[in-house]
DNA sequence: GTGACTTTGTGCATCGGTTCACAAAGGGAT
DNA sequence: ATCCCTTTGTGAACCGATGCACAAAGTCAC
């Protein structure tokens, strides 16, 4: 199948040009932090802290200061030597860059029980964020009203996406649908979508796909948990080594 | 606070022993995706499929062919060269690798929307796991039968751990209760939990946190979704370069 | 048994990310 | 204005992970 690719979480290519002072292209390592960064400085700026060491940050976001200090500086040189950063600012700076001062319009497709929690949990819908949609293929669940919206039928799905602004897509489909619908909505436009389902969805590589796996995180749990068990009854020096 | 370390994903000191043929020591990344593989082989085991190549089940897992390989070669050599691997035969050893031959008790802590669509979501938890237990603050579900399974008060967390042999704990709680909850179930002897809470987790090394965050992973899809829409009405040589 | 063909397992180059350690840059006291 | 102290921003070494490319090892046909 040469037409479609699997989807990867970063891009294919991009801008690798030398820029000299502030390089765009911002390492995907750090856009994952970012979000930390930023929900501990709200939690400052609520407390009233006004400024903030690199240090003091670091610990509030579980990372190491130097990390801290370079993932911030790819953002620019928003940082006062001998003091810190100024909390407000550098909050600003953050949700500018991860492009949360607009807001976003998300649809959810699929109102199980995992939909339907998601529909309801507010904290996780913070600023920048709005469920514009709810979708489903149920005819027992189109219509009724969740989180105060209007479940439709899957069947809109493309004119939802398009009257709605929806720009990005939550699939908690069960995974014999998630495909399909994937594809549905990637033709409609869409090309962020934010994959609940057990499967690895196959998209253009235009479209970015991040992925939510409950079972997979478990399993790699019960790996370590294991292995601390097997470590304990071996001992380290009793490895079996059977070659 | 020099007590406690804050939680990473990675081991701290891993045996570094040089071992001749098999280490034991497996790549984090590889453990990441070994649940990808076993998934896709159960879906071939399942159609029938009894020998599977390298590249073939890579595109079915999303990877590529070459990774595929090395990956399962730190488990052993398990493939036949000129043919493949036996599905059936790789399903056991990866199982076994994972620790999915015995079976993990699991609690559910906080039973709001998300633990209930949890406790419901039967798939995610598949062979090798069992929701052994729900538990919460709030008098008004205490008691509640959700999933089969009756909802006990959050005060017997530590009886209920010990009677039934939890070893991995889900937390589902308030973000704000989180690190209270954390705090008694690694006393408890827990020392594999999975977090839904929208805080960073201070544990002791010893114990391995891993994080389930919607909203963070909604905020890396707007970012790339704000570069595309930034690409598109800027073009690429108009970078603004504001030094 | 021999030769052609297929596919694994891995050495090696490369790349992105992390960490260290320090020079550069600021603030504040005197 | 000068000196000392704090903290940022970053060059450079390091480390793990990725991907290429190929030799080794097996199957199958005859």
């Amino acid at each position: 199948m040469p037409g479609t690719r699997i989807a990867r979480t970063t891009w294919s290519s991009v801008s690798r040009r030398p820029s000299p002072t502030r390089d765009r292209g911002i390492p995907e390592a750090t856009v994952a932090r970012l979000p930390l960064y930023l929900r501990a400085l709200n939690g400052m700026a609520e407390r009233g802290i006004a400024t903030v060491s690199s240090e003091d940050l670091a610990t509030a976001a579980g990372v190491n200061g130097a990390k801290l200090r370079k993932d911030l500086s790819h953002l620019g040189s928003y940082g006062t030597r001998g003091v810190g950063y100024e909390v407000e600012y550098l909050v600003y700076q953050i949700s500018r860059e991860l492009g949360l001062t607009q807001d976003w319009a998300v649809a959810i497709v699929g109102v199980g029980n995992l939909g339907r929690a998601l529909a309801n949990y507010g904290g996780f819908v913070s600023r920048g964020f709005r469920v514009a949609a709810l979708l489903d293929a149920d005819p027992e669940v189109v219509g009724d009203t969740i989180a105060g919206l209007n479940v439709v039928h899957i069947d809109e799905l493309e004119t939802v996406i398009k009257r709605r602004g929806v720009s990005i897509v939550v699939l908690a489909t069960p995974a014999a649908a998630a495909q399909a619908v994937c594809d549905r909505v990637v033709n409609a436009g869409v090309t962020s979508i934010l994959n609940f389902a057990p499967v690895v969805l196959s998209v253009p590589d235009t479209v970015e796909v991040r992925k939510v796996d409950l079972s997979i995180e478990l399993q790699i749990l019960a790996f370590h948990e294991q292995r601390k068990a097997d470590r304990e009854s071996g001992g380290p020096l009793m490895a079996v080594d059977s070659q």
